[in-house]
Formats: C-alpha cells, structure tokens, sequence
DNA sequence: TACTACACGTGACGC
DNA sequence: TGCGTCACGTGTAGT
C-alpha cells in the first residue's frame, strides 16, 4: 500500500474512532471527545479567508466582471497588468516624442552635463556627458552615451547599468578622438529598481 | 451526531473499507476496489494545477520575489497594478501639458467640433461643440463640454456618460444665451469600454 | 443526470 | 514546540 494512502487510512480509522467514540459506549483507551479538531484549522480557515479577501481586492481594483470565479480573476489581472504595463510604454514613448519640454524627472531623459567646463576643445566640450534615455518598449528602452575613453570605463557602464537591474541586449559603439559614442538596448526586469533618472545622473557622475 | 459529521464518518468508513479491502483478505459485500475514487476527484487535481498555474503566471510578470507565497503575489499583484494606475495617469497627466503636439488619439483631447457652419452668429459658431477631456487622476478626468441649450441635451450627456462606464463625481454648467458651458468630474470604472477619443467623439456628434 | 467551481478539514512540511 | 503555508480528497450547491 502506497504511504499517502496508509496515512489517509489511518487518518480515516482516527476520524472514524473519534467520531463514533461516543456512539458506541464501548471503552477505549482514547479519551473519548465528540468531534475531532485539527490543529490548524483555525490557522487554516484564517488563511483561506484572508486569501479570498485578497482575491476579492484584486477583482474590486477592476470590476470588470467577465466572470466571477477565481480563475477568471487571475486571468484578468495578469491581462490587465500586460495592458497597462503596454499602454505605459506607449504613453513613454509618446511622451519621449515630445521634441524638447522638459523639465520632468521622467520621459526621454536627454540631457548634456557638461559640470566639467575645462580646457578640452568645444567639441569635446559639447560631447561630454550626453546621455540619451528613452522608452522604445514594455520594459525597454535606448540608452545612447558618449564619455571620454578611460581604462575600464566601458565595463564601468555595464556593471553599473547590470546594478540597476538593467540587462543589455544590444550594443553598438564606435570611438574617436578620444571619446567613445555608444548605443545600447536595455530591458529592465524589475523596475522597482530602475529609475530613468536616477540612472541617467548616475551616468552623469560616471563619464 | 452532526449530519455533516455523520456523512464524513460514512466517507472514512467507506475509505477505510476500500483502503483496506485487498489488505485483510476477508471477503466483502462490495467489490473490492483497491481506491475509493470520487468523481471529481481529477477534475479538482485540474482546477487546482490551472489556478496555481495561473497564480504562478501572475508572479512571473513580475519577479520581484518578496515572498514565494500565494498571499504576498496576490499583494504584489494588487500593488502593482496600483502603482501602474499611477503611473498612466501621470503620464497622461504630463502628455496633456504639452501646449499642443497632438495628432495622437490620446491624452488631453481637446477639439473644436464646428460640423455644422450654418447661420449662428460667429460667437456661437465658435463655441459650438467644444470639448476638453483630459485626465486628473487615476481614472479621473475633466471634461468640459460647450453645447446649445436644448430640451433634455443634459440628461443625454449623462446618459451618453453612463453609457461608456463613466460616473460623474461632481457638476459645474452655466448657461448663457443659448448655449451651456458645463465641466465635470468623470471617473471611468470599466476602462475596457472608456476610450477618450471614443467618448470624445460621441460628445460631438452629441452637441 | 453529470459537470463546474467552491469551501472545508486534514496531514505534511518548514521555520 | 507551535505557527503558517500548502496540496490533497471530499461534500455540495449551481447549472
């Protein structure tokens, strides 16, 4: 007899031993009580509870009642999630279009810190520091960077960018003149990490 | 006994008979089956795989692992999807700032409908059909609308509102020689069926 | 009748 | 140890 079974028996001998306990007055060695309680299942009805309560905040968000099961629930909110998580990405998009308004923390970052004006010729000068930054996708977006061409400073880049939790998917780069222009494709995963703007400044700081 | 512990009591009965039916070799008025099998024992195995399915697909759009637990993706889900409200509808919010770069079918919709360029005096004909529409929360929005006095046109606009799933929270219209200017706190439930140019248009043809 | 979706109580596992 | 989470098999109401 396969072991789940032997147990579920057994479970079964219990309920029945405890259940009839009291119906047959034959003694046993068992304490007789009238009904037998699980342990948890107190813990286990709250749990179940707060679970549909949760369940039903989910529906409530959006009473789109196509159904009301709990399949159907999920399935709602997992196409409603891709639904905005695609209509933010177009609204980025939309926005990053916009040619110049700027000012907000947020859409199409571009912006040129030239906080070091030095002695390096104005190209130089006008070069320094640009940092492009704009949506092109769900979680996607073109990151084009121009820096001085230092020892390590590109894996400087990907390391930083890999710590926001941005992941490269395509790069391109060429050098001149002591400077290197490059444009890469990154996909964010999570984005409670990743900040365009915070990136985008500490980028700055790095170049 | 309690009914419904009288009948669990049978069901052990029943599984410890059918569990133990090939083990004591005694013989048996039922024949002897090795498993007690409900009906709908595969069909729940079904629904649960389906639902943790579900569950799981629900946590993988976003991994963010918190907690590997049902309850905290429910939570996680429901933040989420929160936050991205949020997140649309400040990005509408900054995509109806812009003076006006329109051409898209979003964001701000502000159009002066003049159709019907008959013989009303140019004042009129201006004012004619104007309609704002642009967003001031999550699912919140402001329309104002400009419309000739006519008898029941108001309760048209209410029902046309109602219509595509939009409540109204609060009210402001004056009237002025023979038209009516009135703006409102919309707050669309059922975004399935809003479309801001949809009901842009339908106000329109409206007025 | 049969099928679907649910809630329930229970044992097992992990902290 | 107890507490929380889970999967499981079952009973049951709605269609």
């Amino acid at each position: 007899m396969p072991r789940r079974q032997r147990e579920a028996t057994e479970a079964a001998i219990d309920l029945v031993e405890a259940a009839l306990g009291d119906w047959c007055n034959e003694v046993r060695e068992v304490p007789v009580e009238a009904k037998y309680k699980s342990k948890n299942l107190e813990a286990e009805r709250r749990r179940r509870t707060k679970l549909n309560g949760k369940l039903l905040a989910l529906r409530s968000l959006r009473w789109r009642c196509s159904q009301m099961s709990k399949e159907s629930t999920l399935m709602d909110a997992i196409s409603y999630i891709k639904e905005l998580e695609q209509k933010k990405a177009e609204l980025q998009m939309e926005l990053a279009q916009i040619p110049d308004e700027d000012g907000g923390k947020q859409g199409s970052l571009s912006s040129t810190g030239t906080m070091t004006a030095t002695t390096v010729p104005l190209e130089a000068v006008q070069l320094q520091g640009k940092v492009e930054l704009s949506p092109i996708g769900v979680n996607k977006y073109h990151l084009g960077i121009i820096f001085k061409n230092k020892e390590g400073a590109f894996v400087k880049l990907l390391e930083s960018l890999s710590k926001v939790g941005a992941e490269v998917t395509a790069v391109s780069s060429v050098a001149f003149s002591g400077f290197s222009e490059t444009v890469l494709c990154i996909e964010v995963k999570d984005e409670e990490r990743f900040s365009m703007a915070q990136l985008k400044q500490q980028l700055l700081s790095m170049v």
